[in-house]
DNA sequence: GATGAATGAGTCTTCATTCAT
DNA sequence: TATGAATGAAGACTCATTCAT
């Protein structure tokens, strides 16, 4: 009978919201992004169309706020404080985690790579992707300098493009592929 | 104004239905698949909408057979004499093909790894592309246990993951990416 | 925290249907009927969607409230004691006051010229519209009669359509229109 | 069996194009511009939705066509060799086809006026509004004042107003207004 | 073979309106 | 009374595909 407090109402939005973005996420994983329309994403999460513009700008600024949102959170674990040099021991807990997040949420690396190769990927990707890499990639180039390394950058680059690959191939051929043995193998020959 | 031969209608034809093709592979990996309408391919081939219907069945298998026959150059250029056993030498020169691929025709590249991740795409293309890979991954494996390896399956993985990545990286950040010193590294590591 | 009277609920809800009656004028003379949502009726004045069908049963029917509110302000302004006949000095009364409102509220017969036009509203409106033009035209032709005039009737119309005229093209080019010198004119060409 | 000469398809568009424009004139003028949709268009001249688009970018620039040939037929019937000063015989015959106009063609003006009073008008139609009223306004202030007139360009104002002004109530009460008697009025006194 | 007009299903998006609280 | 989440119908627009010539 009376109307909703403000908190009830934060609340009803917050889950909504994040019915709206877990779906969508699997849906854009799943078929791709513009195999899947909004017309889908609200079926499968049992509501109406419309109401996902109540939640979302558009088709677009979700799937912003899903990248966006996901990048933050992989940033987050994988953050190793910041200006501090590496540590093998750092190092290895990286590796770690990011085989273990890839093993954990492969639908959202998924959506992830086919977006990072698109012509025109989407801006704030861009964005928060280069600010995360280049420092990270300026440390490894330090790491490998301190033990040695010859070409210290090229090592930093592969290691980040073995990241990757991994992640790809993994996504691929997720059946066949042997990842915790690679996993150890990367340790091995880059830490 | 004589009529012309069986032949040469052949040989317009083929012809004709390059044009086509690599209209379309350059607009489709220019801007991404979806982005590029027939008949934007149309104008940029200098021809009408219809026509290429008549060359071809739909936009997907035009698509499809993009795919098709890059794949079928790229494993031609690499196909290192299949049965018999992999050598250093060989190894190296498939690296240095690969990387040289690579650097030549990006945006070919682009195409591809864009592509491989879709979903859809995947299906259409996971036979061809396994029974070349799985071969070739057999080949390393066996490879890098002849070299003492005690993981060689993780590490033949782990190769093939890292001529991925590598593309992945350099296609998304080519300014900056080392291709040459990293391909140095990876001929050093893995062979 | 006491009850308030029936009165007291009264007074509130005239009040806040003012509010909205207020919004709504300003933002349709300034944005057009269709560009102006009732999302954003709402916000304007400070309260919810719903409540505002709480007052009017329709974006419509808000509509047509403005519309008859306004004209019978506007009308009862206008009004010169009915029955009698005009005189010189009514007339110039009613010119001044006519181009008085035009300067002090150009929105106001913006909304209403551009709606007046519209077949749509034309229905909704004419009854009200005709029942208070249609009189006075006649008044206008009796009192050009008595001065001697051949077409009387035709003298009539062409007043009221200069009326509208100089309205529609002085809210069209405000900056240049002369307003006072037309005004002038109007008195010594049509009293 | 052969494809059509590049004539014929001129005269397919052509045509078609024609049918559009005319079909979209009666129904944004007799139901607003709002109230018409683009299907609404393809049902009324008999083809799909999608045609339309195939011959104006959008119901805007469709609107804006409109527009602009209805201005250009107008504005060419009306032309008065421009630079020469202005006769009475010459204001006469801008009088007469004015009214013809708007007999001969009351959807062209209904919709006419409809547009200059929306809040946002097209900028096609306030361009070539202007660079055609004021050279026309600034030609009746001449002739005003060489008639002996004190203030001309008030009463140039006012000209121009009534033509507007007749347009609207017209358009507003066909059946009544007394359109012949009207003119005979405005050339007795204007002119 | 070649053309491009024509189709129509499908897409994103908007917004008046309803309704549970 | 007041709220704003939720609905759903409708709108503009796109584009792969067809087809008469």
């Amino acid at each position: 009978m009376s109307p909703r407090t403000s908190d009830q109402w934060d609340k009803i939005r917050r889950e909504k919201r994040q019915v709206i973005l877990d779906t969508a996420l699997a849906l854009f994983a799943q078929r791709g992004y513009h195999e899947t329309s909004i017309s889908l994403i609200a079926k499968e999460a049992g509501i109406s169309k419309g109401l996902i513009y109540n939640y979302f700008e558009s088709k677009d600024s979700l799937l912003n706020e899903i990248l966006s949102l996901g990048l933050d959170a992989l940033i987050k674990d994988l953050e190793m404080e910041g200006n501090e040099s590496l540590t093998k021991e750092k190092l290895v807990r990286y590796i770690d985690i990011t085989f273990l997040k890839l093993q954990e949420n492969p639908k959202f690396y998924q959506l992830f790579f086919s977006l990072i190769i698109q012509p025109r990927v989407l801006s704030i990707f861009q964005d928060k992707f280069f600010t995360q890499i280049i420092p990270l990639l300026s440390l490894l180039e330090k790491y490998y300098k301190a033990k040695g390394n010859k070409n210290s950058k090229a090592k930093a680059y592969l290691f980040m493009a073995i990241l990757d690959g991994v992640g790809v191939d993994f996504i691929a051929n997720r059946e066949n592929f042997p990842l915790e043995e690679v996993k150890k193998l990367v340790i091995e020959m880059f830490t």
